[in-house]
Formats: C-alpha cells, structure tokens, sequence
DNA sequence: TTAGTATTTATATGTTTGTTTGAAACGGCA
DNA sequence: TGCCGTTTCAAACAAACATATAAATACTAA
C-alpha cells in the first residue's frame, strides 16, 4: 500500500497513546496545511514540508502519490467534517418547527466556523485560511471534487434562506447570500482589506468569539434589510 | 536606463497613435496583470510572461529588474489611480457640507471600483482580483510600500464613518468597516464562496451596476444596524 | 552620415522544482 | 528464527525557474 494515489490512507490507531508524534502521513498533512495556508500552494515545495514533518522527501509521493493529491487530501480533511456540522445543525434547526428566524440561520453556519476555530487539534483557524486562499486560487480539480460532493451544502441553505425571507425574490436572495457568506467567511479566514493600508498588526484582534459578536448583527442586518 | 530598477518607465508616447501593440513595458504589465490574477505570482513564470507579450525573456528584467519588481509596478499602476478617485469623491462629499450619510460614504468607495471595473483600458475588474490575491498572499515587501503611501485612506474613511455614525464606538465601527469592505472588495473581484460549491458558471452574472445595486443596499443596512 | 545610447536578442548560469528509483530498514507473523 | 509486505531512505532525474551577460540591433542627436 501506498504509491497507489487512491490511497487516503487507513493506518491502525497506536494503541498505547504515545504523546510524541503522529503517522508520517498525518504529519505530513498536518504541516503541509500550514505551509500552504502560509505561503500558497504553488509557493510551499515538498522540501519544505518534508523537511518540517521531519520526513523523507519521497514519503509524499508515497502515501498521497503527488503533490496535487496532497493537497486534495489536507483539503478535504477538513472541509467533510466543517459541511457535515453545518448540515447537523440545519437539520436541527428546522426539526424544531416553528418560523425560522434568519439569525438561527446565520448561526448554523457560524456556530461550527467558531467551533473549529477554537479548535487547534483539527488546525484551528488554518483550515478557513486555505479555503479562502482556495478561492482565489483556483485548483480546477479539486472545484471539481467539492462540487460533486458538497454542491447540496448550497442548495440546503438556499431553501432555508427562502423560508426565512420569503418576501425576496431568489435573486435577490442569491446575492444576499453571496454577500452574507463572503463577510461570513472572510472574518474567520482574517482576511482583512483595510490591514493592508496600515501598517499596525495590532488591529487583527482574532479572537473567534469576539468576531462572531460583531458579525452576526452586521449579516442579519443585510440580509433582513427591506427589498 | 532600463537595468536600474528604480524606472517606472518613462517613454515617449508614439507619436502616430499606433493602432497596434504599445510599448514593450507596457505590454509586459497588461500581460503580467491578466496572469498574476489568473495563476497568481508564483505560479506564473517569467516565461509564461514574455512569451504572451512576444517579447524576450530578458526584458522583464531590463525593464524592472525583477519579477518582484515588476509586480509592484502592475500592482501600483492601478492602485494609485483608484485609491486618488475615492480619496477625490471623498474630498467632495465632505466640503458640499450638511450630514454625512452613510450611503453617500459607501458610494465614494464603490463608484470608482465600479468606474474601473468597467473600463478595459484600465484593466476592468483584474486589478480589483489582484488586490484580492495579494491580501491573500502576503507580499510583505509590498504591504510595505502600499501602508507606507495609502494608510491615509483608511484613516480618512475612519474618521468619516465615524461621522456619519457618531452613535457607534470606535471599537464596533472598526469592525463594521472591516465587514463592509470586506464585502465590497469580494463582491467586485467576484470572489464567491458558494460558487465554490455549485458546478454551474451560470450564476456569476458579472454585471458591475447588478452588483453595485444589491451591495449597498446590504452594505448601508449592516453598518447603520443599531447598536 | 556618424557617435553614442537605449533596447532587444540569444545564450548560459546555477538553483530549485516534482517525481522516480532501487535498495535498505522495519514490523508482524509463521 | 526467517520470511514478506510495508515503509523509509539517499540519490538521481529531467524540466523549469529567475537572473546575468555580452553581442546585435534600433534609435536619437549632432
């Protein structure tokens, strides 16, 4: 096993729980992760991961088959469990009955969003980060793969967004979801358009909490704003 | 001149307008444009440059002396211009005097997006998809130079906001820009999260007045939310 | 025209890139 | 112990990279 691409890798769990370090391959994931929210995809080179991981330059090659599959992989890591927890949540929301309130709505997205942020054994913050460089990047492949997949994700939150506003058109809900979730994941990715102007990082505060806080108001106000 | 890196380009313009191609530089930065937004700055080579723009290797470096360098060039050629026209709406809104609206606010940063984003000759929307890239990517060397020369934009635009929004604390305004122009600045570089998720195309309209005519009213509705 | 500078060209340099290879080391099971 | 599938390893690969250099060409001013 291994040189296969198709493998995603399915390694026994150490029985005993050592406290030093993980699966090479998880070690690999977890700090090409890093590199590639940090300095991009193109710009992190297998030696720079390897070397990190403290692992041979061709153990990449080995377990994911390329450097593109790696990538895949360190995406897709995250993204089915953050999907999954926004679906839950949803799902919950609208088994309770009763009119859905569109700041319920926001929260079933943003509540997980939080919950992985402050969450550092699934890379916290990291995982946003690279979706939001993923967007702008485009890695046609893997668009490929998150749209077969996840392409329900949209279509969930479109009609709970229509029961909740029903006096808009769908268009006009469209862009009001494009805006609502851009804001939405920009915040948590820390993507901050004014940082660049000046020249003080004390401004980036980055406590999840403390953006949510904010952000919350500010989305339920756009989205509920009169057509 | 040219191997010096300090020329930002200083030819005499043909004095029969040419209908055909411009200047070697300049067909340089419209091609590295198009192809730093596309692939972004490392994935796209010197070669991949030069070959569009039939010229030879070498001029990239005769010409600004760097890739580096060649980038701020792109990046600063469009910069300085926009940032001009929104400082300019802002000058004229403030000394015609009466209350500051926060919809007013918001137009002198959108109408010179939108004026750019509709007029080739300038690029259209490219530059406002390579500001994008670039907050994503870290340049440092270039958010040195930009924080060095525009950090008064953000400081005008504060003071202004704060105006139009005495109720608000600095602290809760300095989070609502940031939403705010998070929002505008993805919405013209048609970055969408969700388009992530769909397969179809179809739904990035593109047309810059559609956007405008849904952003602000999003945007006005979360920045005047009350507190 | 001629002299001199500005630009373009072809070619080469030395790195760094992702990927491959074949052998060595490891680990569980007979 | 000896075997065998799995994993690691050092080394090498061609390809692509940014940049440098010197010769060739284009242009301008006298």
């Amino acid at each position: 096993m291994g040189n296969a691409s198709q493998s995603v890798k399915t390694k026994k769990a150490p029985e005993i729980m050592e406290a030093s370090k993980p699966d090479t391959a998880t070690r690999i994931q977890d700090v090409a992760e890093r590199l590639f929210v940090e300095h991009g995809f193109e710009a992190t080179s297998l030696r720079m991961i390897t070397q990190q991981a403290e692992v041979n330059l061709a153990a990449v090659n080995y377990h994911f088959g390329s450097k593109d599959a790696l990538f895949e992989s360190v995406f897709m890591r995250r993204l089915a469990p953050l999907i999954s927890g926004c679906l839950a949540e949803l799902d919950e929301l609208e088994q309770q009955g009763g009119k859905l309130e569109v700041e319920d709505l926001v929260k079933t997205f943003i509540r997980p969003c939080l919950a992985l942020s402050k969450d550092p054994s699934r890379g916290g913050a990291l995982f946003v980060r690279l979706l939001s460089r993923t967007l702008v990047e485009n890695h046609r492949q893997l668009r490929e793969v998150i749209s077969q997949q996840y392409s329900v994700f949209v279509q969930r939150y479109s009609v709970a967004f229509q029961k909740a506003l029903p006096e808009l058109g769908t268009e006009e809900l469209a862009w009001r979801m494009h805006f609502a979730f851009s804001v939405m994941f920009n915040a948590f990715a820390g993507n901050d358009v004014l940082k660049i102007f000046v020249r003080s990082q004390v401004v980036s505060a980055r406590d999840p909490d403390m953006i949510v806080k904010h952000l919350v108001p500010f989305v339920v106000a756009g989205l509920t704003s009169p057509a």
